[in-house]
DNA sequence: TCTGGGGTCCTAGGACCC
DNA sequence: TCTGGGGTCCTAGGACCC
């Protein structure tokens, strides 16, 4: 058996935990630059506002004082989330967490009669401790521990704990459950399964597996497996990144070619961060600008180039400087750039470096290697001591002075509560 | 006026090889 | 005029997820 814990309304969550007082009323949290709504308390769903929407077609309701908006404010979201990961590693022998707000728990060797008790044990402790609603689902499958942890949040009665133990409630519970929720079966798949009268996750089940397999892909087949109670999802994830990407859409379109820059090596410097931080290296750095796609009446432009380096690389210094050579070779001037971003792929161990033999600049990399132990060095004890610019003191001189997060709207963002020692203090 | 950011996997088709 | 068969690897695009 699985069980997935689901953070409820997680952004929001976070925010009410330091304000009690928000309990109850309509509450959103935005994405960067105040963009869209991002996370919906149960009030405002209520309200009729949906996943994504632009901030500005809701915001006269925070002016008519029926809603109250928050920026997004990662620091706090993640130091909440991973309080709750440890509180569920404590309790299972195995988790995988899936995402800010999820995780699966492994049940193998857990006395089934036990689960229900520990689960419910969880909800009281994590709503206790951290101060976060959570609702689990347990099913033999991943794809059902899904669809029950909806009904744990759905339905008041199940106390946040859905226990999907029989055929007859995984049955019962595919009946309600309308195809396009089911986990796999997108907003592209759904329309589809319409259109051959497949309405409920029941219906799909009910499909023979070669009706599936000839009118969508291996993936739909592992979906529809899995609704069967047959394990396809099973082993974790790889422990390192595939790719990994930095990009920002800006407050005001830039024009100017020496402020992209400056944008595009902040983006590659904290490529190059993660990077270091989870100890790969990569080969491949591309460079992406887009043109503001929401106004017809501009030109319009989305260029993307990708740059192959010799030996793999995770300093700041190579990674920006490929960043940079990618951006020459499409920067046009007389476009209105709205968002630019830097994606590293190709990843390796960075203990698993192969030199080139056409590399001779090994000494140099060396060198690298060693600054940018003391960078990160610098700049962890910076941040350790609350200081708000602390991950970027010390910096190239290419990157732009100031805070990573100038030029990014954010007019709602709530305070540091639980990372920024000045914010601490402050708010004691 | 104002419209987010970060990932994964699969597949079809082309390049290339013998 | 005639023009095989089979394989691998890579990439771009499309689907999905949060």
């Amino acid at each position: 058996m699985f069980a997935l814990v689901d953070c409820n309304n997680f952004f929001v969550s976070c925010e009410r935990v330091f304000r009690p007082d928000l309990e109850g009323k309509a509450v959103v949290v935005l994405s960067n630059n105040d963009g869209c709504v991002v996370s919906r308390s149960n009030e405002s769903k209520a309200m009729g506002i949906k996943m994504g929407v632009p901030f500005y077609q809701v915001k006269h309701f925070v002016d008519e004082g029926k809603l109250h908006a928050f920026s997004s404010n990662y620091a706090l979201y993640g130091d909440l989330s991973s309080r709750v990961m440890s509180l569920l590693a404590d309790a299972v022998p195995k988790i995988e967490i899936y995402s800010i707000d999820e995780a699966f728990l492994h049940l193998d060797g857990i006395d089934p009669e036990t689960v229900p008790q520990l689960c419910a044990d969880l909800v009281a402790k994590i709503r206790k401790w951290v101060g976060v609603p959570v609702s689990i689902g347990v099913a033999p499958t991943k794809t059902l521990a899904k669809i029950a942890s909806h009904f744990a949040k759905k339905y008041k009665g199940y106390k946040g704990v859905c226990m999907m133990d029989t055929d007859a409630k995984r049955l019962k519970a595919l009946e309600l459950t309308p195809i396009d929720e089911v986990w796999g079966i997108g907003r592209r798949l759904a329309p589809k399964m319409l259109e051959k009268n497949v309405r409920t996750a029941l219906d799909f089940v009910q499909r023979p597996c070669e009706w599936v397999a000839s009118n969508f892909n291996i993936n739909t087949v592992r979906t529809w497996e899995e609704l069967r109670g047959r394990v396809c999802h099973e082993e974790e994830r790889e422990e390192r990144r595939k790719s990994i990407c930095t990009s920002r859409s800006f407050a005001d379109m830039i024009e100017d070619e020496r402020e992209l820059v400056l944008r595009v090596s902040d983006f590659a410097a904290m490529c190059a961060q993660k990077l270091r931080e989870e100890g790969s290296a990569a080969y491949d750095v591309t460079t992406f600008m887009y043109t503001n796609r929401f106004r017809d009446d501009l030109a319009q432009y989305f260029p993307s180039v990708t740059i192959r380096l010799d030996v793999a690389a995770n300093s700041a210094q190579e990674i920006v400087g490929a960043a940079l050579k990618a951006f020459r070779t499409i920067f046009r001037q007389g476009y209105k750039y709205k968002k630019a971003g830097v994606i590293v792929s190709n990843i390796i161990a960075s203990d698993a470096i192969q030199a080139s033999i056409f590399d001779f600049d090994d000494e140099l990399r060396q060198k690298h290697d060693r600054l940018s132990k003391v960078m990160d060095a610098v700049n962890s004890a910076a941040e350790a001591s609350g200081s708000a610019s602390g991950r970027s003191m010390l910096r190239l001189a290419t990157q732009r002075p100031g805070h990573y997060a100038d030029g990014i709207r954010s007019d709602f963002r709530s305070r540091l509560y639980s990372t920024s020692l000045d914010d601490i203090i402050e708010i004691h």
